[in-house]
Order: C-alpha cells, then structure tokens, then sequence
DNA sequence: CCTCCACAGGAAACAGGGGCGA
DNA sequence: TCGCCCCTGTTTCCTGTGGAGG
C-alpha cells in the first residue's frame, strides 16, 4: 500500500521538503538572537544612547548607563545597534563595544575572563586567582589609549551573587592610564538598585534610559518589518499581523512573544504544507504556547503539588462527579505511602489546591450545599490523559503508573 | 426566619535550612 | 567556627459563611 509512495520519494527523506516552496525565507529573522537593521518606535532611545556614548569617538569617557525595561522591549536590540553603528562610525578604531549577557557569564571570574579575552588574554577556565585575572584584563586594556564600551545584559543576574565586579569596574577608571571603559547596564527589574552598593549604584546610574513596553500598533509596525524579511512574499493573510500584536500587547507589550507567535504560526502552517498562514494557524501557535508553558509549569512543580494533581486526576478518571478538597485529600492520603513521601495536612492542601488554580491548571469553584456544608469543586483544565503523561514522567511518581483506586473507598463506610 | 453543616481561609506559631557577621 | 537572623513551607487553631432543611 505505502510502496508506491515509498519508491517515489526514495531520492531522499528530505526531498518532500526541499522541493516545496515553503512559507520561510529565513525563519531566523523571527528569532530574539537577531538584530534587525533598523529598530520602529525606538528612535528616541536610540538618539539618547548615541547621544551619551558619542563622546567615545573624541576619546572622551562617556557616562556610565543603566538601560531599564521589561522583558520583550527591545533593550538589548536597541543597545547592540548603538553598538554596532558606533563601532563602524569610529575611524580611528579607538573605541570597542563589548557584549556580555550576565545570565551566561554569571559570576566575577567568569565576567573578567570573558573580557580578559577579548583582549587576546589566555585565560583558563577556573583556577587562577579572580585579582590576577583582574590585572591581567586591566593591563591589556591600558596598552593604549582607547575607550572600551562594555554592555552587561541582564546585570540584575549578576548582583544577587554580590557586586563586586561591578563595585571594581565601575571604578576601574581611576586604575587606567591610557584607556578609559564606560558601563552600560541592562535590567529587565526596575527595582534592582535598591539591592546595590550606593557607590556602585550612583556611579552606574549616571544616566538612565527607560524603555516603555509596545502598544499593539507598535508591535504590529515590528512584526510586519520582520515578516517582510522573514517569509516568502504573499504568504501572509491580511489578519494574521494584527493579531499576534493584539495577542502579544495583551501580554504587557512583549514584542518577543509577538515574533515568536509568528514564528510557530509559520511553522505550523509550514508543517501542514500549507501555502498561506491563517487566522488558524496563529490561534493554534498560540495554544502551543500556552501547552507548553503549561508543561513546564507542570513539570517543575514540588511532589506534593503533584501528588495532589495526581489525587484529582484519579478522582476525574473514575468519573466522579463534583470534586472536593476533602475527597482530594483522602485519595492524597492514599497516594503518600505509595512514593513514601509524609503527607501534608489538610489545611496545607487547600492552600496546594489554591496555587494550582492560579498557575491555571486547575479550575475551582466554592459552592454552598446548605446543610450540608461548603465546599470548593474542583476541576482540571488540563487534558486528563496528557496531564498523566506529564506527572509519570516523575521518577518520585513511577511508581503510581499501575494504581488503581480500591473499591472500599470509594463504597467505605459512612 | 433560624440553624447548623462542612468546609474556606486568616493568623500566628513553628521548623529547619541557608546566609552572614563577628 | 558559632550563634544569630531571616525566609519559606508547614502546622495549629481559629473564625467566617451560603443556603437547605427545619
């Protein structure tokens, strides 16, 4: 039956794929890795950090700056721009821009090595001494007279495992002979200064740049310059920009969700073979979104929360009708043994019950039967069997894969 | 209209693990 | 190194409450 087909294709497992047009041209574009060339509705922030940093071109030091802003709004774009566009104006290659992301680059040593490198140090992964890879980067910097712009994303990373980096950078200054370094730092927490050393913090926050989050017509402006580059011409429906912007300014102005969003909805559609993108496609990616954070969240959930998930998913499988907290915590009290873990108490598990309802996997409702009592239903909002999978995949859980619910208790006594 | 069920959910105490200064 | 404090998850104790049945 699937010979014929077999045979035809036999040039190769991909070939059904090369030879269909397909909807990308460079699915990259979409991804939060690239820099696109030109930044919409950033102008103003783009004026100001050239404005502050353009003194470097002269061979002046510029202020110390902190970039602020959510997630999605497009800080790290507009400061590696700035970047680049400096570097390329600077004729006489006095000045460089170097980039760290402090969730990578993570602790002191790490963060001078890297720029030790930069410099064509030779710096070993871990066992010298943090001073000496200090001088080593200080000395190298200081061969001769130049500025050196360092950026470092997502610096709130790196001063909750304390601030001495930034304590010794930002007075490294008064160190150099020849070269001068300027700090550029990027926070997606408003409030992350508060957790920093006041010197560090008045000579960091020279200047400050705030980036607001994107309205929908904004992110609309971002995603439309992107597809542009990102697919084949014509393989967009008229509605499928609009919406992701609106799915995405519902999420606080995340542009990076908005790509994204597009992005999986290419790839759906692309998987479909179909040769548009659709309405459909996009309220599909944005279920698979949805899924997938849900997954996570699931997975990454404390035992007991998903023992007692587990609890309410027996329960749901022997189709019983209005789920309780207590009728929970009895199939809870069941379970505990069986992964030996000591249960919890009743009053702990309505709190457990409460959480999985903010996190959206559960839905609960308090209901009143009169004389005989209060309490709250409980559904899932998590398909059952695909819930099931998720919780087995718990090693600490594996050993509820083959329990089934005894009939005394469902029938026990009164 | 009142009662009283069977819980919800607030308050406070508690346990124990980690971090920090002396 | 020790003692102290703080933080988080938990227990203990408690008060509050919507409405069916009397």
């Amino acid at each position: 039956m699937f010979e014929g087909v077999l045979v035809t294709t036999s040039s190769g497992l991909f070939a059904s794929f090369v030879g269909q047009g397909g909807i990308f041209r460079s699915r990259d574009v979409l991804r939060s890795t690239y820099t696109p060339k030109e930044l919409p509705h950033r102008e103003e922030q783009i004026q100001e950090l050239a404005s502050v940093l353009a003194p470097a071109l002269h061979g002046e030091t510029p202020s110390n700056i902190l970039i602020y802003g959510k997630t999605g709004t497009g800080k790290t774009a507009v400061a590696k721009y700035v970047g680049k566009e400096l570097e390329e104006a600077d004729a006489g290659s006095t000045c460089s821009v170097i980039y760290l992301n402090c969730e990578v680059v993570d602790t002191q040593y790490r963060v001078l090595a890297h720029l030790a490198r930069h410099f064509d140090k030779d710096i070993p992964m871990t066992g010298w001494p943090t001073d000496q890879v200090y001088s080593e980067f200080r000395n190298a910097l200081d061969e001769k007279k130049r500025v050196v712009v360092i950026m470092l994303d997502e610096v709130d990373k790196l001063v909750r495992k304390g601030d001495d980096v930034l304590y010794n950078l930002s007075r490294i200054n008064s160190d150099l002979v020849q070269a001068r370094v300027s700090l550029i730092g990027i926070s997606n927490d408003l409030k992350f200064t508060e957790f920093l050393d006041p010197r560090v913090k008045s000579s960091l926050g020279e200047d400050e740049i705030i980036f607001p989050p994107y309205n929908a017509e904004q992110i609309q402006d971002i995603l439309e310059q992107r597809a542009e580059l990102a697919f084949r011409p014509g393989v967009l429906a008229d509605d499928v920009i609009p919406l992701c912007a609106a799915f995405a300014a519902r999420e606080h102005g995340d542009a990076r969700r908005a790509l994204d969003l597009l992005r999986i909805a290419g790839e759906i559609a692309e998987r479909a073979r179909s040769q548009m993108i659709t309405e459909e496609h996009v309220k599909a990616a944005r279920d698979k979104i949805e899924q997938d954070r849900v997954e996570e969240v699931i997975k990454t959930l404390p035992t007991q929360s998903k023992l007692v998930l587990y609890s309410i998913l027996l329960l749901e499988e022997q189709a019983a009708r209005n789920i309780t907290t207590s009728a929970v915590y009895g199939m809870y009290k069941q379970l505990c043994p069986l992964v030996e873990v000591e249960s919890l108490t009743h009053r702990r598990i309505t709190d457990l019950i409460a959480e999985l309802d903010m996190l959206g996997i559960l839905h609960t409702v308090v209901i009143s039967k009169g004389r005989y009592g209060r309490t709250k239903e409980i559904s899932l909002s998590v398909h059952p069997p695909k819930l099931k999978s998720i919780l087995l995949q718990d090693y600490r859980l594996k050993d509820l894969a083959n329990f089934s619910v005894p009939t005394q208790a469902r029938f026990g006594p009164v």
